[in-house]
RNA sequence: CGGGAUGUAGCGCAGUUGGUAGCGCACUACGUUCGGGACGUAGGGGUCGUCCGUUCGAGUCGGAUCAUCCCGACCA
């Protein structure tokens, strides 16, 4: 139920709890480090996947379904990848339970032992790539762009709602090519579509980039990632896309035959995006108040409280209310009759703000009267009384100025926080105090790792579109020479 | 896995030198309210994380254990 919400300036970390919880997205589930995704969480969610699905199709990727146990040999074959994940895998390793033979409960029955365990996927590469073995044999299967949207689990050592769960959602899509270039044109373009989508539909001003061979995929050549800014200044990756060259061909042996008929390994991507979207949602847009959603993402656009004191009021602006709500729907927008008589309307208020939901209406016995309605807008927190008199094409622009505004003031805030630094003992300060800074690097593992070590500053990208900076310097660190700046951040 | 903390009603918490458990919110009923989180009255709800010990008696003392959270290391 809708309560107060601590202010950010108290603590950003449990500022950030109670949004998620109390605005009804998520609880923390009896499984640890794990998450239940409550209906209003989930339908934004739902609105993510299908504004992310559409842009897919449009880029030729079909979605699929692998299985979510895999055998742990297959996890013998890509060494590197799986020094990646092999600390955070859940093994299953017996198919039955039992009475307890000295008590109440259930035990492992300790004869029900797997002959192989299973691994509950980490991702699912290793069992896409042996299945595509089998799909893939002349250069007329290529390319397979395959994604599918489903859970993953990674025993991380510690958890965080949305952004860091032991059991995750997300999609992963999983290409392969003929060509080198194929493939890396293919990552190129998955992580653009990212970067639309965090930009226009989540209102999130992201940076593209290269990460560092440090921060790179396990088993990937090349990691791109979009990066973006929290309201604490700390960076968040909100997705990533791999080129991952032939190393999962050579370990699970995927080839093809070329036109002049010799075998060839193929080339791979994958590209992912999870829940953490919503932690991103509510860091970068949220307020004391409650969620803030950019109207593209928000599953209620308009919220309609009515007010009244008698049935009658009660009836006549119920009418109102279905007949604006049907002319508003008409145009595409999503609204919801708020007409529960058990609840006040200050308290609707209060609720529907915390949830994010971007425009309220308020109705009373004097707009109905005066044929108006009173308009309040999440993102400003301000509200005007108009007259219902076109009223669809006012909210229509409306929505489009609150989803404008609301990328507008994360990409000022943004700007406000980035800055160039080429002095070591200044970078240690402000890194700490929440900035993205653009520095020079000498491109060294070493020099990325002691940067790391002594400040908790890690490369969040090598940027290729905003904040490309290919100049002359020397790296912050080591003085060594250096061609462009990198964004350093602090990072969740 | 290191450092710190916490487990008492659905949630948030109090509980003194050991004496048999309470507050706020939420919930239920009725009434008055209703243009920014209403109020009154009356109710319901608990193996005090678990186990062992000390004691006539343990939420309280001792030990063990489990779990959770925060800060690190690891990561989408």
């Amino acid at each position: 139920m809708a309560k107060e919400v601590t202010k950010r300036s108290e603590n950003y970390s449990q500022w950030y709890n109670d949004l998620v919880m109390k605005a009804d997205l998520a609880e923390q589930s009896p499984v640890r480090g794990c998450m239940v995704i409550k209906p209003y969480g989930y339908a934004i969610w739902e609105k993510m996947q299908s504004v992310l699905d559409a842009a897919f199709k449009k880029s030729g990727v079909q979605n699929a379904y692998f299985p979510l146990f895999i055998p742990k040999s297959f996890f013998s074959r890509e060494a590197e990848h799986v020094a990646g994940f092999a600390k955070e895998c859940a093994v299953v390793t017996h198919h039955r339970l039992m009475n307890d033979p000295d008590g109440k409960g259930v035990v492992v029955d300790p004869e029900a032992k797997l002959e192989e365990e299973l691994i509950v996927r980490p991702t699912s590469e290793t069992i896409i790539w042996s299945t595509y073995k089998n799909w893939i044999t002349s250069w007329r299967d290529l390319p397979i762009l395959c994604n599918q949207w489903c859970n993953v689990v990674r025993w991380e050592m510690r958890t965080r709602l949305s952004l860091r769960t032991a059991e995750f959602l997300w999609q992963e899509g999983h290409t392969a090519h003929a060509t080198a270039e194929d493939a890396a044109a293919k990552a190129e373009e998955m992580v653009q579509v990212y970067a639309d989508f965090a930009r226009n539909t989540m209102a999130l001003p992201v940076i593209v980039g290269h990460k560092s061979p440090n921060e790179r995929f396990a088993g990937a050549l090349d990691t791109l990632t979009i990066e973006a800014m929290m309201q604490d200044g700390k960076a968040l990756q909100a997705g990533t896309s791999h080129f991952l060259g032939q190393n999962f061909a050579k370990s699970f042996d995927v080839q093809y035959t070329n036109k002049e008929g010799k075998q060839e390994y193929v080339w791979a991507t994958s590209w992912g995006v999870s829940t953490r979207l919503m932690g991103a949602l509510i860091m970068a847009h949220g307020d004391d108040n409650g969620l803030v959603l950019p109207p593209a993402i928000a599953p209620i656009q308009v919220v309609m409280v009515p007010i009244y004191k008698t049935d009658e009021e009660h009836n006549a602006i119920l009418d109102k209310m279905y007949e604006l709500k049907k002319g508003l729907e008409a145009e595409g927008h999503s609204v919801k009759i708020d007409d529960r008589d058990t609840l006040r309307p200050g308290f609707k208020f209060a609720e529907w703000e915390l949830k994010g939901v971007p425009v309220r209406f308020a109705m009373g016995p004097r707009d109905l009267q005066n044929g108006t309605v009173e308009v309040a807008r999440r993102d400003t927190l301000t509200k005007e009384t108009v007259a219902l008199e076109g009223i669809e094409k006012t909210i229509a622009d409306l929505l489009d100025d609150i989803q404008k505004t609301i990328y507008q003031k994360a990409f000022d805030f943004r700007a406000s926080n980035v800055e160039k630094c080429d002095d070591w003992n200044e970078f240690k300060e402000k890194i700490q105090t929440g900035k993205f800074l653009l520095c020079h690097w000498d491109g060294t593992a070493e020099t990325e790792q002691k940067i790391k070590d002594e400040t908790k500053a890690t490369i969040r990208c090598i940027p290729v579109d905003s904040f490309v900076c290919e100049e002359e310097g020397v790296d912050i660190y080591s003085g060594k020479p250096s061609r462009q700046r990198v964004v350093f951040a602090i990072s969740y």
